[in-house]
DNA sequence: GTCTATATACAGATAGAC
DNA sequence: GTCTATCTGTATATAGAC
């Protein structure tokens, strides 16, 4: 590949580029119905018909956008290493939240698109459009399996309770993380507010795990 | 007035609430961009046009099936006489959740529409629109403050642990439901599902509550 | 009040020049 | 690759008969 086709190459991802950014960023925002192609070319400085020509249709833009919005999901287990239980949990409830103000649009993306199947249709859930959320599925519970395991570690080091059983305090857990998340989406509460009753949550969580 | 009119007054209603009921079901399914009127007046028998007799137009239909929606949301304050304050806590989480797997649809609906401020314009929200959704607020504060009565009550009676704040725990008690709730939308598990995480979290909260 | 027929606008998608 | 111009379907909304 000489000079000229690589800087070719850059170009066409540029405009393809710019297409996704701002597909993504709309979809997120405004979800999939109430968000026209025509918005999307006039957020992209682009015409109509070259998103067709980059993608096939709507669904497709809209998929690989889904896609796009994905891209910062993972956990990050490297962080944990060297601390004790009680403090990779509080790690890891952290971590959860910071991730979640920090992809604010996607995860309100989400969240909507969880709360009602909300997919372009039923094909696309087929090919490639449920894996997204598949996706989205598989880390929320890998996440309540991390914590399952650093209460059962917890337990096996005398730190922990013993007699709690680690899978369902990881799913109330989960369960108590995802309700600050939603009440400070569904009732726009301040990140601060969520941040305070995180931060009492945490002090009630070591309470309980504690030995007693 | 006579026999006839009071008959043709029914009739008129019989028209307008089918196409109400008809709205309220398919906003709540599919939201208010992919339901069409042609789709509301095929699913209460009705042509198109008599939608625009009895309303104004699409946005005016939403916003009073929105209404529609809201009725069945209230606090029954009165199957509380009687009880002790942690059989009062006890009853009022299974109001929350039996009235949350009444109204799955609506529901969701509102969790949906609170999560982006999904509305279809923004003089709506200046008229009547946002009216729906402050009133869905107060409910939800209402539901907290009742909670927070509760436990000063049982704290004055010596039952609750008198260091709580009763304000940060019914948040939390809060917090925890509408993440069972939000769980079991967005995951698409089973009632059963949450209704086991609820038994659970009913134990573990009357461990934090009761005087030790 | 309820209908059929129609006006108007805009969506997704294509054709073809450059 | 990117554009302008255009096709085609369908949406909201109206007109007017009954």
């Amino acid at each position: 590949m000489n000079e000229d086709s690589h800087h070719q190459a850059e170009e066409v991802r540029a405009a393809r580029e710019k297409i996704l950014a701002a597909a993504a960023r709309l979809f997120a925002e405004r979800g999939y119905e109430s968000t026209s192609l025509a918005e999307v070319a006039r957020a992209a400085k682009v015409s109509k018909a070259l998103i067709f020509w980059h993608f096939d249709n709507k669904q497709q833009l809209y998929l690989s956008a889904l896609k796009k919005n994905l891209e910062p999901y993972h956990i990050d287990r490297e962080e944990l290493t060297g601390l004790d239980a009680p403090h990779q949990i509080a790690r890891l409830i952290d971590s959860f939240y910071e991730f979640v103000n920090d992809n604010v649009y996607s995860v309100r993306f989400f969240m909507t698109l969880m709360l009602r199947g909300e997919l372009p249709s039923e094909e696309s859930a087929a090919s490639t459009g449920s894996t997204s959320l598949q996706r989205v599925n598989e880390l929320y519970r890998a996440f309540r399996q991390s914590f399952a395991e650093i209460i059962t570690v917890g337990q096996q080091q005398a730190v922990f309770n013993p007699s709690l059983d680690p899978e369902r305090e990881a799913a109330l857990i989960l369960v108590t993380l995802v309700g600050v998340l939603a009440q400070q989406f569904m009732l726009g509460e301040s990140p601060d507010c969520s941040k305070a009753l995180i931060d009492h949550y945490k002090l009630v969580l070591f309470q309980r795990l504690r030995c007693s």
